[in-house]
DNA sequence: ACAAAAGTGTTCTGAGTACACCCATGT
DNA sequence: ACATGGGTGTACTCAGAACACTTTTGT
């Protein structure tokens, strides 16, 4: 666990949404660690001449095999004492070789379906976990002011860019389906007919020539997201500055 | 100019608007350097021990003498190469003990008056200017990629909170004048009586016992803005997680 | 009297919201 | 036949957008 390729003093922290049909759940790792259990965020220190970009895909993929997902950075945190809590330091002197050091950390979010992941227990991680966000859970570090601040984020960023949804549903979906989705993420339910009604205005949502099977109730449409109807819809509003 | 007390992989970057009642500028700093005048954002290497925010808060002191605003940081840019420009790398020697640092930046943005400046040229700033953000300019290292970005968010955000453009106003103004902001913002005439009805709703805007003077025309109502009404109503949208 | 900016109201259109019943299928 | 979830339409309210004339002051 050679430490030479690291630039001791960055590292990348991952706030990844899983949304499992159901509810909205958060990747968190459990630490091997004796005395208790302890959870954070996934993250590492970047590489000496990594983008933070690639730093944090990377952490990701070795931790759970996922690639080509996207990620957003939302926030750098770099308070001097955040990584003081004594539980934390014993954690980062049983990993690093310069465990004194100040660590400012870049930090993403990405919402993903969890069934694309596999889990990979890493040598920093004894376990991985998706945890269901409704339920308290106490990180180290400061991964609880990361965590809250990526989940504020994605919110409101959904709220502007709705594409980001479509990427949790099957390439065939029913507009049940999208509405659950939405009302896991708004953390409210949602009337039937005002929601059907707003999402088929959207030109890029379009009715396959396919139905639901084998359900004892009336079966559903089946939808497409068309990705180039939405490509051309929000292509608009883009500013330029110099 | 020692470095004993830098960080040396970690600065902070400034990308300040200021308003001058008519149209919006940025803050620009000129290079001593022989060769060709380069023009760069304000920014500096963060101290150990220092928080992010302070840092960011430190740099625009010392440049302009200006206190107490508020910076909000907007993005961290961290890709390998983006001080290696051979004109920048001849800079960065000019001033630093280890040029050959890979350097990561914590961008910040703010939106002042013009006139609470006054201007410091320091060591490492030959001539501190507000540039008319129409104007294109060529900046240094990736202060062009950082100054958009932070003109995108910078735009993004008055949408959501307006509270952002009172400060830039006295502590009486017309609407006309808070239009004039409105319109230097968002880049394009507004409808006056639109414009005059959508703020009226808002409740912190409150009319004075005063109107304009001196004027040759018929005199202005002057309103205030109110702190106190305005966080009642803001205060809803809150989340929490964990 | 005139110039110059302040101030004011109506109409139209489109989005959000509330709300209740019939339809197609499997068992 | 019945249980289950899919699918549909109307009425109300509110916000945004377009648009032209009168009022008050200084000169």
């Amino acid at each position: 666990m050679s430490e030479f390729h690291y630039n001791p003093h960055i590292s990348v922290d991952c706030v990844i949404f899983g949304f499992d049909d159901e509810k909205i759940n958060i990747l968190l790792i459990k630490r091997k660690q004796e005395r208790e259990n302890v959870y954070a965020l996934p993250g590492d220190l970047v590489q000496k001449g990594e983008d933070l970009d690639v730093a944090a895909a990377r952490v990701l993929y070795e931790l759970t095999g996922m690639e080509n997902l996207y990620l957003e950075q939302f926030k750098t945190f770099g308070s001097p004492d955040r990584t003081s809590d004594p539980v934390d330091v014993e954690w980062i002197k049983s990993i690093r070789e310069h465990p004194e050091a100040r660590v400012i950390t870049v930090a993403y979010n990405s919402l993903v379906k969890t069934e694309d992941f596999d889990y990979r227990p890493s040598s920093f991680a004894e376990e991985v976990l998706w945890h269901p966000i409704e339920k308290p859970q106490k990180l180290g570090f400061d991964h609880n002011e990361i965590a809250n601040t990526g989940w504020a984020m994605l919110r409101e960023k959904i709220k502007r860019e709705p594409i980001i949804a479509f990427s949790l549903l099957p390439e065939k979906f029913t507009l049940r389906q999208l509405q659950t989705l939405y009302e896991a993420i708004v953390g409210q339910e949602l009337d039937k007919r005002n929601f059907r009604k707003r999402m088929l205005r959207n030109r890029f949502l379009v009715p396959m020539n396919e139905k639901e099977t084998g359900v004892s109730h009336k079966p559903a449409q089946y939808y497409r997201f068309d990705d180039e109807i939405y490509k051309e819809e929000f292509a608009k509003d883009q500013w330029f500055l110099f």
